[in-house]
DNA sequence: CGCGGCTTTGATGTTCATCAAGTAAAGTGG
DNA sequence: CCACTTTACTTGATGAACATCAAAGCCGCG
């Protein structure tokens, strides 16, 4: 029904002897279609990631080492489906690099995106632990490399180390809230405090740089802040003529980052 | 800072041993006001709250025995300060009885709602574990009976027992979507929608009856659905005129459903 | 009794979505 | 690789939805 069927694992991690173990597990699933492009970068293993994740401190060495067992990890290219709403949850999974959309069509075929997830942002967290089935779709806005825990193994950590619970509940917590708090400032704006506050995200948030190229369409970015595209474009195109951003296509330079922070204070 | 000081202990929980220890550490504050009005309804007793709240099924008799022996309750009249945004968070707390707004202003002034609190709900748990501070307000809509759990033994269960924490989680989650999951609602309807929305959700989940008293003025609505008191208003008269509600104040009366649900969908 | 907050209605103007139409860019199949 | 199709982008015109402003009645409260 969603997709779902094994596929062989990723090279890196088949060379873990721990990994061979995933192989046989009844937990195991991969996407039907092959991982688009299997990262070969040999820096990157499972054991490194777990080892390294922030979300991870204070496991002990054996519990890592537990973990990594039950890690694989997939890259996605721009635009693929890396999870459907609806997908039974088996993973948790860490986006270690890149940028996904997390979204949702609405009955009447209109797409919303709830949020973007950035590095070291964890998947579904919120859905996990109050339903079975990702309540959101997640897809690939760059080239993205995730790494996925099998939730079982999860729990069974969680179970008897309860500070990691306490750490996995701030991380909920704290991406919840985000997302909450985001929703309710978007709502009191108007669409030229929208477009500002999303410039600024991008560039101070995701690509630390005042030139970058947007990972979305003009679509999408009308779909993250509940505006039209038609709204999207204009209110660039002003920015433009009023010499607050220069655009080239698909990239933003912020040229005068004062009267955008004014306008997504005041609009 | 913020409004805490020392009170007198509500008569039902004193009577326990237990509490008198809570009278000596340093953990508990209560608030500067006297609770408005405490409760002397000797049937509500802090063991029975904890023994039969839904979130502590599971704990062992000890665990339950523990968390009653620090545990406290206050009522607060109808319009009174539960807790303020940027108040220390020392407590987990459980409305028992009644209905708060979760709200909070922004920087100009004007008030949004975040969500509503129902009885069972727990109060702050977003902000728990991801800030020492509450981020949000609450307040009283109807006189309703809080039951406070200190933070730190909460804490103390939660490190010893990891199938509590899943549960909290579980909690924290579930709360956390809804919201998500309701502001997005709202923000694709428009404002009939959002008016149907909120009606059948005072009849649905609230009061269980088509018909009830509003616990809220207009302009709360307005703020709790994302629309000018005056709009409120307007609809409001729009659906009487149609006969789909009655008003008589702040009574409505629901009387054709199916118009409602009709609206509810599709504005 | 008078004041302030809540409620209500009407008039007015702004903001924003929708529609339409055209250009540019990007994928697709022969 | 080119013709073709589709998708993304852009601008303008129009109207609908909604906020704002104004005025008046109502109610509770000191």
């Amino acid at each position: 029904m969603n997709g779902f069927t094994k596929v062989s694992v990723p090279p890196v991690c088949i060379s873990h002897t721990d990994m061979i173990i995933i192989m046989f597990s009844e937990f195991l699933y991969f996407r039907k279609e092959k991982p688009s492009s299997v990262n070969p970068d040999q820096s990157v293993s499972c054991r490194e990631c777990v080892y390294s994740a922030p979300l991870f401190e204070g496991l002990s060495e054996e519990e890592l080492t537990y973990l990594s067992g039950y890690t694989s990890y997939q890259t996605f290219k721009k635009g693929a489906s890396v999870f459907l709403r609806g997908e039974e949850i088996l993973f948790i999974s860490l986006l270690k690099k890149g940028l996904l959309k997390v979204h949702t069509s609405s009955h009447d075929g209109k797409e919303q995106i709830i949020s973007l997830a950035r590095p070291d942002d964890c998947l579904g967290l919120l859905g996990v632990f109050s339903g079975k089935h990702y309540q959101y779709s997640y897809s690939a806005l760059e080239e993205s490399v995730i790494f996925s825990i099998e939730l079982s193994r999860i729990k069974y950590i969680l179970r008897r180390n309860g500070t990691f619970g306490l750490k996995l509940i701030g991380r909920i917590s704290t991406a919840a809230d985000a997302i909450i708090h985001n929703a309710f400032e978007i709502r009191r704006k108007n669409l030229r405090g929208r477009i500002a506050t999303i410039l600024n995200d991008f560039a101070g948030n995701i690509y630390h740089s005042d030139r970058f190229d947007l990972p979305v369409s003009r679509k999408e970015i009308g779909e993250l802040i509940g505006m039209t595209t038609e709204n999207v474009i204009r209110i660039f195109s002003e920015y433009r003529r009023d010499g607050i951003i220069a655009i080239n296509g698909k990239t933003i330079t912020i040229l005068d980052k004062e009267r955008l922070n004014a306008l997504e204070k005041f609009g």
